[in-house]
DNA sequence: GGTTACAGGGGTTACGGT
């Protein structure tokens, strides 16, 4: 990145009807429900908690000799296909149109939610075919309830759909319960019955849904950024962090892991991963299964293989190296045509899944357990080496590299850093970071060395800002400083993020051409942060070396920390499409003493 | 009984090492 760019960037700078309905109808579940369930029932002192209950833990409830099945019981049934009713309500749906293909019908798509699902949790989808469309429900919004009676419910991807039978039949009402259907042939026939659970239907939405107190519960998960990924409390399955070991056919997972192998194809992109857990879905690669394969472990079902596509694809291609560690949220877990379990991410431009990969700072705590069982694996490596192999062919090195931080007793410079409880990462951690995890700025520590500066011209440090009578100046320039991960970033010092750094009064903003006090004074405090690198840079231009090959590992240069902000500056933010290279990094709290 | 509608959406066999 050109330094120059950066500073001209900167200066821009529960039962049936319930009441007597619900008695009577609990008299009938407990004919064949658990004594246990019946009392938990009847201890509750809230309607509203029964028909939760009722839907949470029946496999079905019956209205008028007619049975429903709860929409969570449906997507967990393992029949392949089976009919049944349902009553809930509709968490989102597509307005009717004509099929395009096929017998052309006339099809209405649904989510149907009910409280046996956790309101974050997708409802069941299903479509509701008819030869015409006034026969189909005038679905105009969220959260009106329906009933539906005759669906089949089957298998579709990684979950279940329903469909209408060509019988079926349908009961629509309004939220505030006034009835929205029409007149035609499917209208189902209701009565009191009905008409009660779709009231306590519609006081269950509106309290998992449309009250403060749930906005709170439902919202989507905060941008992550590496220092807290993987730390909230997170109760939804959807999110939470597993083991490989626990890794199924046909769900999404969310995990850690470190990658051992890549391979690129023209189409996508895979990624090799182990957490040193073992799965036995897994592929045993061992060198009895895989004789000729060059793969250095681990051996057995420990790596899982993950098919990247698209934005993830791209990320992984340009970012992600063997050796790396890796926080893959929401793969899609399947088997392969071999019966092998593998992962697969496809695009999610719309982040319906909230999927995403993203490379994680090998120092993190969520890395712990993983390194654990990866000492374990080591250790009984070195125990079985009686098969003749070294422990060095058994054990990939890229397992076994890790990132090394210079210890604290190895800051040599002369630096303070504001108090400040910012997580240590790395350059190479930060540049590789998805752009959508920086919509909001990030606070970084760094351990680094300063290897180029901008101008480099001093007297050039501190710039006139022109304004009608006075002639002001502030602070500009540009550290590029360099990190154990062996990669470069450009840090901005502008106005006060400079006074902070030269931390005294004597050095302040003016024309340093010709306050040759002041710029001796910034010489010698540089110097205690970048030892001889001015007289070394200057050297190597005038001998005619072109700036942009200034050698970038000088071991002389002092170490120190340094706090950074990652942002994304607003007017580009807005007016351009995002790109990595719209990311900026100013320096904040970092004294020289 | 399950094309239409879903979308998305797509890749060979434990190597190949691009």
């Amino acid at each position: 990145m050109n330094l120059a760019d950066l500073l001209i960037f900167l200066i821009k700078a529960p039962t049936s009807t319930l009441s007597c309905l619900v008695l009577s109808s609990f008299v009938q579940l407990a004919k064949y429900q658990t004594e246990l369930l019946f009392t938990k029932l009847m201890e509750k002192p809230s309607i509203q908690h029964d028909i939760e209950d009722l839907y949470l833990n029946q496999n079905e409830i019956v209205i008028r000799n007619s049975h429903y099945h709860p929409v969570k019981k449906c997507m967990e049934n393992k029949h392949q296909r089976f009919v049944t009713n349902l009553f809930g309500i509709v968490k989102t749906f597509t307005p009717k149109k004509q099929s395009l293909r096929g017998t052309c019908d006339w099809v209405v798509t649904v989510e149907l939610w009910d409280p046996s699902c956790h309101p974050n949790a997708e409802g069941l989808r299903i479509h509701l075919f008819s030869k015409t469309e006034y026969d189909l429900p005038e679905i105009t919004e969220e959260g009106q309830i329906l009933l539906l009676q005759h669906i089949t419910i089957r298998p579709y991807r990684d979950s279940k759909q329903g469909l209408s039978k060509t019988d079926f039949t349908y009961q629509l009402w309004n939220k505030d319960l006034g009835n929205s259907s029409g007149n035609t042939f499917r209208l189902f026939h209701i009565s009191t019955e009905e008409v009660e659970i779709a009231r306590l239907l519609s006081i269950c939405w509106q309290k998992h849904f449309e009250s403060q107190h749930t906005e709170i519960e439902i919202r989507p998960p905060s941008i992550q950024t590496s220092s807290n990924i993987g730390r909230e409390l997170d109760t939804n399955q959807e999110t939470a962090v597993v083991t490989l070991s626990e890794i199924r056919p046909s769900k999404r997972f969310t995990f850690y892991g470190q990658v051992v192998k890549t391979w690129y194809t023209q189409k996508n992109f895979t990624l090799f991963v182990t957490d040193f857990s073992e799965n036995e879905f897994f592929y045993p690669v061992t060198r009895e299964t895989a004789p000729h394969m060059r793969w250095r472990g681990p051996q057995g079902r420990y790596t899982v293989r993950c098919i990247l596509w698209d934005e993830h694809d791209y990320y992984c291609r340009n970012y992600v190296q063997e050796g790396d560690y890796v926080f893959i949220k929401n793969a899609r877990a399947k088997l392969d045509r071999i019966g092998q379990l593998e992962c697969v991410m496809h695009g999610d431009p719309g982040q319906k899944y909230k999927s995403s990969i993203e490379k994680v700072d090998p120092s993190v705590p969520e890395l712990n357990s993983l390194k654990e069982r990866k000492r374990s694996y080591v250790k009984n490596q070195e125990v079985s080496e009686d098969s003749g192999n070294t422990v060095n062919d058994q054990v990939n090195p890229f397992i076994t590299r890790e990132i090394n931080y210079p210890e604290a007793t190895d800051i040599t410079a002369h630096v303070y850093n504001d108090a400040s409880e910012i997580a240590m990462t790395t350059i190479s951690t930060i540049l590789h970071s998805p752009l959508s995890s920086i919509t909001t700025p990030r606070k970084h520590r760094l351990r680094v060395q300063i290897v180029d500066f901008w101008p480099r011209d001093l007297t050039k440090f501190s710039v006139p800002i022109s304004d009608s009578d006075v002639t002001e100046y502030k602070w500009m320039f540009v550290f590029l400083v360099r990190d154990a991960s062996r990669t470069t970033l450009p840090v901005i010092f502008y106005n006060e993020d400079a006074q902070t750094l030269f931390n005294t009064s004597t050095i302040y903003p003016c024309n340093l051409k010709t306050e040759n006090q002041v710029l001796l004074r910034i010489r010698e405090r540089l110097f205690l942060i970048w030892g001889n690198l001015e007289e070394r840079v200057s050297k190597l231009l005038s001998k005619g070396t072109s700036s942009d090959q200034i050698p970038k590992e000088i071991d002389e240069t002092p170490w120190f920390d340094i706090f950074v902000t990652e942002y994304i500056p607003l007017s580009n933010a807005e007016s351009q499409p995002k790109s990595f290279l719209s990311k900026r990094w100013r320096a904040f709290g970092t004294r020289i003493i």
